[in-house]
DNA sequence: CCCACTTTGTGAGTTTGTGCACAAGCGCGG
DNA sequence: CCGCGCTTGTGCACAAACTCACAAAGTGGG
């Protein structure tokens, strides 16, 4: 099958085969089958197939694929063997949460610096980091080669820090913020918004058909129709 | 068009156009067309349409959609008129930031009950919120009629929390932590995964393509190829 | 009243994603 | 050496989502 050019929908998924491998590994087991796979990853096991053949990783017939092996690859693919410093701009709540999370040192990512604008946070330290200015970004990112921004800062000043980040050299963005950003093209960004998650459950919750509220199903990408099994 | 059955890309921009909307309607102004509304949604304009006419609301040819109408089917469609008591399980970094995010206020949703296993915590008032141990999250679901549940807990707990939930009749529930969780089918699941979405973001970063990794588009479903208009 | 202009709603075609079902391949036991 | 049981890889058909392009329907000016 072609190498290149793994789907979107396959790319969306490789992070949950990859967490569950790092902990069959975690158990000493040698090797798993697309079945195992896929009742931890929680979808389809035909799935897991096809989307391990995208990347051309081969398992072996009759027995599965070689645990080690599989996450080898999928480090690679991802892009987990390198380095990658992040910066977060922003420390209210969420900020500092984010900041204090543990679970970045999961291969790869690095709290490199946080910024804020807020004059009485700057110089402060957090989590171990000083708190820098906004107006320093530029040359925080340049420093420490910062390629990774994560916006925790309240939706009005959400596009204006996109756009120094963009400036300052990053190139993938992660807002948290409650509003749609805009960046140019050649910058990646993914968007997690709260209120927007728990509005798309009210709407599965208010449109349970039946008198007690308990029929259908509200069938979702990322729900888990699949087994208990593990 | 067939009035029911909403595609479930489509439920997912809804809240989108909401915001959208909410902020058009605080301007002033009166009505929007489907490019107004695409471009401060970051979709395209067809997409737009065909989203709205899947809930039945009409927009005036020539003219476009009347905003308060439109917010008002939409927060209907959604369930947003009704009152959405929440109970937010594991108080730590992300768990306390939850309990304090503005924003569940919301149109909707109120943060009713804080749930910790932690002795420590117990009793503790975060937020203007007492505290509550795990054991009595029956109790509480039951008395402040609880819907919606939210997992903030380490990914250990989470399967033990999820059951719990469901067993004290949550029907939704939005998961923070780290791990595959399941749920029977009548129970709405979304997860936000901060690490996934990380490594979603490491792969399109490094698969760019040329010498200065500046060439190929990172295109995504959430990423905004659209204007910079409003 | 008519015409030019605007914007919606949607039919059709394309692309992307999913799941089944099965042939091909591998290991093991006899 | 052969056959049996297990698991992968994938062809195929179907379903979901997206985009384009355009007819239908409304407004406002002359």
């Amino acid at each position: 099958m072609a190498q290149r050019r793994i789907p979107e929908a396959t790319v969306a998924r490789l992070p949950l085969y990859y967490r569950a491998l790092l902990e069959t590994a975690e158990l000493g087991v040698g090797t798993v089958s697309s079945a195992d796979l896929a009742t931890m990853a929680g979808v389809n096991a035909a799935k897991v197939r096809k989307d391990l053949s995208h990347l051309g990783s081969y398992g072996v017939r009759g027995v599965g694929y070689a645990v080690d092996h599989l996450v080898h690859e999928i480090s690679r693919e991802l892009g987990l063997t390198q380095d990658w410093p992040v910066v977060i701009v922003g420390l209210g709540n969420l900020g500092n949460a984010l900041a204090n999370y543990r679970g970045f040192g999961m291969r790869g990512f690095r709290v490199a610096a946080l910024v804020d604008s807020d004059q009485a946070k700057i110089g402060a330290t957090v989590a171990g980091i000083s708190v820098t200015g906004l107006d320093a970004l530029d040359q925080v990112v340049a420093e420490r080669e910062i390629a990774v921004g994560i916006i925790a800062t309240p939706p009005g000043a959400a596009q204006d820090v996109a756009d120094r980040l963009v400036a300052a050299g990053v190139q993938s963005i992660l807002n948290f913020a409650p509003t749609v950003v805009a960046v140019p093209d050649d910058v990646s960004l993914r968007k997690v918004d709260l209120a927007m998650e728990l509005q798309i459950l009210s709407f599965y919750q208010s449109h349970r058909t039946g008198p007690n509220g308990r029929n259908r199903r509200a069938e979702r990408a990322d729900s888990v129709p699949e087994a208990r099994g593990a």
